[in-house]
DNA sequence: CTGAAAGCGCTTACAG
DNA sequence: CTGAAAGCGCTTACAG
């Protein structure tokens, strides 16, 4: 069907191997072979088999990154980091969308194995016996990003500070004077380290505690608006007094906020509220919203260079990364 | 160093023909071999190499899949229908992320190309020489997703009928009573396809024409908001008796509104707005934003469908496909 | 500077 | 029901 190297080499009247080191870019070559094997390529359309070379070389140069959901509005900006890094380094990146399944991620990393995928940045959300199970027998670099795997697994991670964030954006808000302030818990694990360093800082502080953890898992945003709406009404009715709110996310401060626009409060005005994401529409005069920017490209980035770093460094136990998040001040928060 | 054919082979004492003969489901195997050479898989944890395999039956099934832009948040929709469609028949899919570049997409082309895909949908942003005389030489069936391709170049389509969805638009506007309806075209070729949709629509009820294009090609949330900024201070200062604009997706609508809301004009009140796209947040209580539903996910499936026709029936000249949308009302749009 | 040969890990007629 | 052999399209020591 297509041409092959072979048909190449006739053409010229060289040997295929000739034509291979000319192909890779060998120097030992004499300038009138090379220019003659160059010419035949461009007249016959000669593209090389990376399926063959693949297979020779017993290296793919693919690196697998797994996306947890495809609607996920970050992930893209995680892959555009990763993505770019790997590409000036000469590996493709062969994505895998996940969907939230479990079952999904067993599956590509089958696929990886029969693919031969040289390393893999993963994200899944849920750590069990057997996906470690499974990326042990792999025995190829893999990195989780935006998620942090069991010590004992021997995984490294890159991920943002969430306590660490979450301190600063509660004592940004303290230093404005809020001292009743409630927080609206993220129900994932990243959820969970914010709240829990909303309760340190509380007891740290001695400011009261006033957490409203609303189960159902919520990514998107119509699923994420209930939920802030549903934990704002709980805040309202259980801590009226409260003068901020630090939601997980900037899903559920719109939640939030959705609200109490129902009830006629203001934001700022009755109440500050605080997000986590810098979403797009954060930024919108309705919402104005405080909120915290994760860096994202840059955590792709990370990843990226850590998995290249495990490669060809042979770097088998790089150290875990925990990247800054910024606070990005808008009007949905004031002194008081 | 990973575990080979020959590894099985030899671990159970038969051919590396026989081993090849059970991995792929052949059934004149006695159920004694089949299950020696099970068992030996299983302990010996051999996986197939993709690679050889298809490099020996010189197949990939592999599909590449263009991201126009890894941030749209649309791409998301397309590719869950069509990946699930495509694998469900055995392919898998190749993503290739074109941030908006042509020479992005010429890359991807000649990595489909080394990689021996069996087809490919693609969005580019633009139909230029090089791009078609590539895709010819490609000699692999493509389907052009929610672009339309030149008539001559033979690659089919499948797209939204993005005129038949405008005039729908107008229609119900129309219906309202609204007889002053201004238009913000979106700056792109679907765009543009509105805008005579809106033009036509304008042309046979005998009501005035008033669309106001501003050129910023705007994607994301803050460069549309912008542009419909800017494009409904115009409206306001060229048409002031306007009572209706049909926005050409939602972000224009909401760059509209945060103007009238500068200007202290309330939505539906004294203008009503509708918009295209249905983003998660057209359904905010603050926009309560009519709009237009695009089927996303049925579109990718049909660039999907129609590429396996082409692929697996041979059909070299599908037909193109549009595919209709639907109006969600909501409380941006009122009777006058 | 160049060619012949073996090999990468599979599949697939061809025999038996 | 099974094996030996050739082939997929490259790469890479090994000679010369």
């Amino acid at each position: 069907m297509s041409v092959t190297i072979r048909d190449v080499a006739q053409f010229c009247g060289v040997s295929v191997s000739t034509v291979s080191r000319v192909l890779n870019g060998y120097t030992d070559i004499s300038e009138e072979t090379a220019n003659k094997v160059f010419d035949a390529i461009k007249k016959l359309d000669f593209v090389p088999s990376n399926t063959a070379r693949m297979l020779s070389k017993k290296k793919t140069r693919i690196i697998g990154l797994t996306i947890p959901d495809i609607k996920d509005p970050f992930f893209s900006e995680n892959a555009a980091g990763a993505e770019k890094l790997l590409q000036e380094n000469g590996y493709e990146i062969f994505y895998g969308n996940m969907e939230r399944s479990g079952e999904k991620l067993l599956n590509f990393l089958q696929q990886a194995r029969q693919m031969r995928f040289e390393g893999l940045i993963i994200t899944p959300d849920e750590w069990n016996d057997e996906l470690l199970d499974t990326i042990h027998k792999l025995s190829i670099p893999v990195v989780a990003l935006r998620r942090r795997p069991p010590q004992s697994s021997g995984v490294p991670y890159v991920d943002n500070d969430h306590y660490k964030g979450a301190m600063e954006m509660m004592t940004y808000l303290s230093d404005l004077g809020h001292t009743k302030i409630a927080h609206i818990v993220l129900p994932t694990g990243i959820g969970e380290i914010r709240r829990e360093a909303y309760r340190d800082f509380c007891r740290i502080r001695g400011i009261p505690e006033r957490d409203i953890r609303i189960e159902t898992p919520a990514n998107k945003l119509d699923q994420a608006k209930e939920n802030g709406y549903e934990a704002m009404k709980q805040i309202h009715k259980q801590y009226p007094d409260t003068t901020a709110v630090f939601a997980g996310t900037d899903q559920l401060a719109i939640g939030a906020m959705v609200y109490l626009r129902e009830q006629g409060l203001s934001v700022p005005g009755n109440i500050s509220i605080a997000g986590v994401n810098d979403m797009d529409y954060a930024s919108l005069p309705w919402f104005d919203l405080t909120t915290m920017s994760l860096n994202r490209t840059e955590m792709g980035r990370a990843a990226a260079q850590m998995l290249l770093d495990m490669i060809e460094k042979r770097q088998t136990h790089p150290e875990n990364l925990l990247l800054d998040s910024s606070i990005i001040v808008r009007g949905s928060t004031i002194k008081i």
